[in-house]
DNA sequence: GACCTGCTGCGGTTTG
């Protein structure tokens, strides 16, 4: 073998001897010169499968075999964002390290209580824990954080693109952080990860004190990649044409049987719709049933039925109808090909997809994009007549081929995970002060946004004595006060996303799944559930149960959900699609007339020349030409002047108010750099689990900081202008 | 006009 070979310890080369490889993959032989010849913090990216945590465990298991630790605890680390990954993962390791005297403990919810108390006896070894349970220990077993890992010399956090910019990457950040503070030392830091957009801003995440010193290494090269992107328009006024919804499900039936597939179906919703048809269509063709729903509120049982049927070869050939529960990176083997039904919201996630087909080398990956569009009648809204969804998925395709990601958005103040880190301190340590809590959290964690007026802030929302999350003693220390007790005593504490309550979906004793308390339902009532139809017979409020039994008919539930975040590029890309003649290869013969509809009503409207149209008398279309956030911020700075404004990709449709005032003189007043008081109405600001305890105007900054750009507003204007 | 993720400690009973 090479030179990479060479710097393993031997029992370590003596296991990669055993797996009979060929040689070493090039990330794998890169990271082995890396952490073994530096102590830099380091990103690992290459796609599913690529030998990512090899290339950073066989170094790092290397280097604890060559200099044992002089301390007690876990050599390593390791943090998954999935109960399901951890258990893959430790599966693996366990196979490397099981004759080297290296313990590896999965760690997580699922875990039996006598396996952790085994890891709390002989922290050695190798941790691999969830962010929550890592949390938990901090809150649990504070006082102990320093014997568990003293000895403690990497982290790898793994699906490293998942735990940056998020609310849970957030917490990640501020452990490990509060990790060096115990220790007082540093620990190197290792991200694995698929898709990353900028490696510049990835490297600040995980390493925030030296991003330039972050290493990268990244797989090179790409697999073929088999496209095509179908058209529908639905409602059709001849009957003998079947809806759009049954000719994509008859589409996706002819060419997907027979082999082992993904269709991403954009919403649960609509996994329900379209198993639902599938299920119909074998059952008419008396052929066997091989597609599946799959999304978060349906059982474990089921959910594990269809993985396991996806991952053995040997079972009968399956289809998942799913939503992103099938993006990550849990292990169901190989698929044929990625069906999209609609377009979706990001980049990055329709490149994780499609990763799950062609993965082997010799085989095309393959994706089939399916848009499906209203059909067009005089009267109709100008975002039907421009195919926005079409142009969109153009967009999507068009940016993957240019190998774009989105980048992780810029630093936010993240004050709803801020409360929830402060009380977690002052739980770890029994109590704290002020200073000290800012110094960790807001000086060298991820908080540093957070200036101490604002931080001071937050400890007066939360130490008001209506909310009794923390009190002050006499000498200034802070304390958990009496909410704040059984706030953070409760299990529901550890994670830092915010979950809706549920009803548990029951038949005849067996449970299906899970529904938002925001269905109505009543005895009698009939709806279409893990691809199934059933009917209501009884509620019982109290236990949060609704009974069920099988029927005839039913429609799908509503699931909830806030619109997605589209980036600037995606958007700009839209309206560059809009305005070329480039025709795309990959596009059927229905999508490409839908498209030249689009590019001609765009044309129509005078979009080529102008941001600005009058289509009524009180009524007018901008074209913002930016994202979510830039188009949010002047809808609600529209709305705060009186009119009435409606968000679309790129677009607002604005309705003059009263008082009647023209659309031109109000961008006029933003353009030349007028206020606006954007929460004049009050919107709802709270989106995260910890937002409940703040005041409005923490929120107002929370918000101005992560999902608005009051800076940009101003250029939106004069751009619109001009 | 969306999706996903996570969870301790204790007391009781059963089993080897």
């Amino acid at each position: 073998m090479t030179a990479a070979f060479d710097k393993l310890s031997r029992p370590v080369q003596k296991w990669v001897r055993s797996r009979e490889w060929r040689e070493l993959r090039s990330i794998q032989a890169e990271a082995i010169h890396v952490i073994n010849d530096g102590n830099s913090d380091l990103i690992i990216s290459a796609k599913t499968a690529g030998g990512k945590t090899e290339a950073a465990f066989l170094p790092l298991i290397s280097r604890v075999l060559e200099e044992p630790a002089q301390k007690n605890g876990f050599d390593l680390l390791y943090i998954g964002p999935l109960k399901a990954l951890i258990t893959d993962q430790s599966e693996r390791l366990d196979d490397i390290c099981a004759d080297l005297g290296l313990p590896v403990y999965p760690w997580h919810g699922d875990i039996s209580a006598s396996i952790k108390n085994r890891a709390l006896k002989n922290p050695a070894g190798l941790l691999l824990i969830t962010p929550e349970s890592l949390e938990a220990l901090f809150i649990r077993r504070g006082l102990e954080i320093g014997r568990l890992f003293g000895a403690t010399r990497a982290v790898v956090i793994d699906e490293l693109h998942g735990m940056l910019d998020s609310e849970r990457g957030i917490q990640v950040r501020s452990l490990l952080t509060r990790l060096e503070c115990v220790l007082n030392r540093k620990i190197r830091r290792i991200g694995l990860s698929a898709t990353l957009g900028d490696m510049k801003m990835a490297s600040a995440y995980l390493g925030p004190n030296n991003p330039d010193s972050v290493k990268w290494i990244e797989e090179k090269g790409q697999g073929e990649l088999l496209l095509e992107l179908r058209g529908y328009s639905t409602g059709s006024a001849d009957e003998n044409i079947p809806c759009a919804t049954e000719a994509v499900s008859r589409h996706i039936f002819k060419n997907l049987r027979g082999s082992n597939n993904l269709v991403f179906a954009g919403s649960r919703n609509s996994v329900e719709v379209y198993s639902d048809l599938l299920r119909n269509i074998c059952e008419h063709e008396n052929l066997p049933q091989e597609f599946y729903a799959h999304h978060a509120n349906l059982s474990r049982n089921h959910r594990n039925f269809v993985e396991k049927r996806l991952k053995d070869k040997k079972k009968p050939p399956t289809t998942a109808i799913c939503t992103s529960t099938l993006e990550l990176g849990i292990d169901i083997g190989d698929v044929k090909c990625v069906a999209q039904l609609g377009a979706p919201f990001t980049v990055a996630s329709l490149r994780q997809r499609l990763g799950r087909s062609g993965r082997r080398e010799e085989v095309p990956a393959i994706l089939r994009q399916y848009a499906i569009e209203a059909k067009l009648s005089d009267n109709d809204n100008f975002s039907d007549r421009l195919r926005l969804g079409l142009i969109r998925s153009i967009a999507m395709i068009e940016l993957l081929l240019e190998k774009w990601t989105e980048p992780p958005r810029s630093e936010a103040l993240h004050l709803s995970t801020l409360v929830h880190q402060i009380l977690s301190f002052i739980a770890e340590r029994g109590g704290a002060f002020a200073g000290q809590i800012h110094h960790v959290l807001c000086r060298q964690g991820p908080f540093r946004k957070v200036d101490s007026e604002t931080f001071l802030d937050v400890l007066k929302a939360i130490g008001n004595p209506k909310t009794k999350l923390i009190e002050q003693s006499s000498n200034g220390l802070l304390l958990l006060g009496s909410t704040g007790e059984k706030l953070v005593e409760h299990h529901s504490f550890y994670a830092v996303f915010h979950t809706p309550e549920e009803f548990r979906l029951v038949s005849d004793g067996a449970e299906l799944g899970t529904l938002p308390m925001q269905n109505v339902l009543a005895p009698g009532m009939m709806l279409i559930f893990s691809g199934q139809r059933w009917i209501v017979v009884g509620i019982l409020y109290a236990e949060k149960v609704i009974q069920v039994k099988p029927a005839a008919a039913g429609v799908p539930p509503a699931f909830g959900g806030e619109p997605g975040h589209i980036h600037d590029r995606v958007i700009e890309k839209m309206f560059s699609i809009y305005q070329s003649e480039n025709q795309y290869i990959y596009m059927n013969k229905d999508a490409v007339d839908l498209l030249s509809e689009a590019r001609s009503n765009f044309r129509l409207m005078g979009l080529n020349s102008t941001s600005l149209v009058q289509v009524g008398e009180k009524s007018h279309i901008l074209a913002t030409r930016s994202g979510t956030i830039k188009t949010a911020t002047l809808a609600l700075a529209l709305g705060a002047m009186g009119f009435q404004v409606l968000q679309l990709d790129g677009f607002l449709s604005v309705e003059a108010g009263k008082p009647d005032r023209p659309l031109k003189d109000a961008l006029e007043e933003i353009a030349s750099g007028r206020k606006v008081d954007l929460f004049r109405h009050s919107p709802n600001l709270i989106f995260e689990k910890f937002h409940i305890h703040l005041t409005p105007e923490l929120l107002e900054k929370d918000a101005l900081s992560s999902r608005l750009s009051l800076d940009d507003l101003q250029n939106i204007c004069r751009n619109l202008l001009s």
